[in-house]
DNA sequence: TTTGTAATGTTATACTATTGCATTTGTTAT
DNA sequence: ATAACAAATGCAATAGTATAACATTACAAA
């Protein structure tokens, strides 16, 4: 992944989701960590919509699959699958979403559609760049920045 | 206000202070809006630092200054201020901090020190065009910007 | 004054997230 | 193997953030 996408809607999802689940193991196995059947289970299930996902709605969904589970339980998998960057935490939204792409240590935009709910990502190094820069101007040392731009997405404004 | 800043920890802040409410009686009067003195309170008690400020924590200092209120009370006049461009809302913290700037309608990137709390604004107008850009190009239309930016402070890098 | 709108009050409730401690599971070293 | 340790999970309670629904009051214009 280079620099960015936003779910098509016309997708195969079904082969979307086999890749995120082949991605997830591969990258767990490299990093040396546990993708246990509970984590690859949230994962999952936040990866079964591109749309943002509420810790509450997971635990919804595990119910109806008969493994209920405690609101702890989910914030523990998601602190881990974020961890190693297979979910992506949405602020403005307080809800997640999984993420498809390998972007190593760098920064991600997110594109969040008012309209469907849909979630893109975006990596932009230039807007990473720029902002560390001018906050190295004010003698501020960035760790962390989080972007996440609403709009409406191609699809919607179609419609 | 061009680019941005962040609060030095040294500054004359009674002064800061009234500055912003004068600032926030003009820009209301200009936009033909009523600063109540409920409003004006609120804005007050999360301008009083430059640091985060959560809505409980302004229902706290109010219950302490005799006017007891109910977190609605709060959450409305917040909703208010952020909507004339008074208090930014911080997605990454659930909590807001007063703007003593005039963007108009500009975005904010916001730079949130770990270390001692203190939040300060950029607004850089490159990083804007750079997101709507390549947005653009995926077809998403940008509606808002979120831009949080994590990390240290010049003041805390040094100790 | 009447009338309509904006603001506030009141109560209850929904939604999001963490703490603390007990237990189990998996890994490593003897 | 098994002891010892660390990681993961289970469980119950609670903390923290935000909104819904409806009644009332304050303000401004007609
Ligand atoms: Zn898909
Ligand atoms: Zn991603
Ligand atoms: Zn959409
Ligand atoms: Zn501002």
């Amino acid at each position: 992944m280079t620099s960015g996408s936003f779910p098509k809607p016309e997708h195969d999802h079904q082969r979307c989701v086999a890749r995120l689940v082949r991605h997830a193991e591969q990258l767990c196995i490299k990093a040396g960590v546990r993708l246990t059947v509970q984590r690859l289970a949230i994962l999952k299930i936040i990866g079964s919509s591109h749309k943002a996902t509420g810790a509450y709605d997971v635990l919804e969904v595990m119910a109806k699959q008969g493994q209920r589970a405690a609101p702890v339980t989910v914030y523990r998998a998601l602190d881990f699958l974020i961890s190693v960057g297979l979910v992506h935490r949405i602020s403005s939204l307080n809800a997640f979403i999984a993420c498809h792409h390998s972007h190593g240590s760098n920064p991600v935009q997110l594109l969040i559609c008012k309209a469907c709910g849909g979630v893109g990502e975006l990596e932009l190094p230039a807007v990473t760049r720029a902002l560390k820069e001018a906050a190295g101007k004010a003698g501020f040392s960035v760790d962390e920045p989080v972007v996440e731009v609403t709009g409406v997405c191609a699809h919607c404004c179609a419609a």
